[in-house]
DNA sequence: CGAGTGACCAATGTGTAATATAGTCACAAA
DNA sequence: TTTGTGACTATATTACACATTGGTCACTCG
């Protein structure tokens, strides 16, 4: 598996480093409060006490920023969904669970931080690396309730299972893209609803 | 239900004219070509030898000129659809084709009047009469195909006819949605297949 | 050597004055 | 009445000079 915390196009420089915790701080606090755009490098080096080119010691570049920013929000997101889906036990429960609580927390980001919801629109939107990761996490995080669901006899098993998950990646996709889900915030609550209906009709076994 | 033929945000003056017809005719030409914000009201007038107020004895805006054009362009996407599902026979199939061809015939346009794709896009993004009886019609259509397969015993009863055709018109809404389909682009080829299955499976009696 | 920076450049963004456009209306000709 | 228009306004768009910004590099200081 390749190891994106040693990415160069994302990070340059001493891996742990006190600095760039402070770029991050830095950076989390102006970007959700002005925006990607409106911060200009020089902002954050400022916010820190140091010079711009400083921060090129440790990034390779402002979007290499806003994807450590936009890593943390999804991981974030992740970690919502994981703890949703560990608080019920039946596989069923634990698909509607992912379902409804990735859209919850993607509208949570979306309702509460505005300005960082827009940063992970232009990561989905620019495939930036960040998005990759989260897409196969929460694609792991699927294929392990489908597994679990096959074993207890809870699914059917007929379907060869890299079919079902992609296919119900397909269904979530729209809600987990977060510029198709601004389009999608006028179904918000039935679709998790009645989408993981129908995704459990077809897993009957 | 609603006659969209004589609404006042649509059209003005009579409604069987030659003239609309040539401004019809004028603007699919010149939206096509030089795309809708390019193209002046002035210049669908000049086209046709007549002055720019008269097109407003016709239209009463820019936009219900665009409206008319996109009408037609999700038309003939509607005709298509049903042209491909009436090929064949078994309810089964004929969601198949029907997903399959809404993805086509919205691409087709995509490749071959990009411009008249983008006017679709703000259609569907600013939601513009045109494209709420597009989805009305999509709708019916897939009602139509469930209620058959229903009859025929191909597809289960115990779920609300409702419910069910909500839950697929979710699943497919992704590639009815001209903004969203361009973000699906990478799927369009495995997308109806494998999301077809799904719907099958789930409607398996 | 490692931490840190000012000066610099190409590219991108911004403010603004000038231009173009959507839409209306009173009115004319047929 | 019906067909058709030029002149007008308020809003949007362009164009262009000017200022900012992302990013680099040679350099200093300890």
């Amino acid at each position: 598996m390749y190891d994106e915390n040693n990415n160069p196009t994302l990070k340059r420089g001493p891996i742990e480093h006190e600095v760039r915790d402070q770029i991050v701080a830095a950076a989390t606090e102006h970007f959700s409060r002005y925006g990607y755009d409106k911060t200009t490098v020089s902002d954050l080096a400022k916010s820190i006490g140091f010079s711009k080119a400083y921060i090129y010691k440790f990034f390779p570049s402002k979007q290499a920023v806003g994807e450590s920013i936009c890593a943390n929000c999804l991981t974030k997101i992740v970690d919502d969904v994981e703890k949703a889906v560990a608080e019920v036990e039946l596989p069923a429960e634990k698909l509607r669970q992912m379902f409804k609580e990735i859209i919850q927390a993607s509208f949570r980001l979306y309702s509460q931080d505005r300005k960082l919801y827009e940063i992970a629109i232009s990561a989905a939107t620019d495939r930036w690396q960040t998005t990759l990761v989260f897409e196969k996490q929460i694609q792991s995080l699927l294929q392990e309730i489908l597994q679990e669901g096959r074993k207890t006899g809870d699914f059917e098993r007929k379907t060869p299972l890299d079919e079902m998950s992609k296919a119900i990646y397909l269904v979530m996709r729209p809600y987990i893209h977060p510029l198709m889900l601004q389009h999608s915030f006028d179904y918000i609550e039935e679709a998790p609803i009645q989408l993981s209906n129908l995704i459990l009709r077809s897993l009957a076994p």
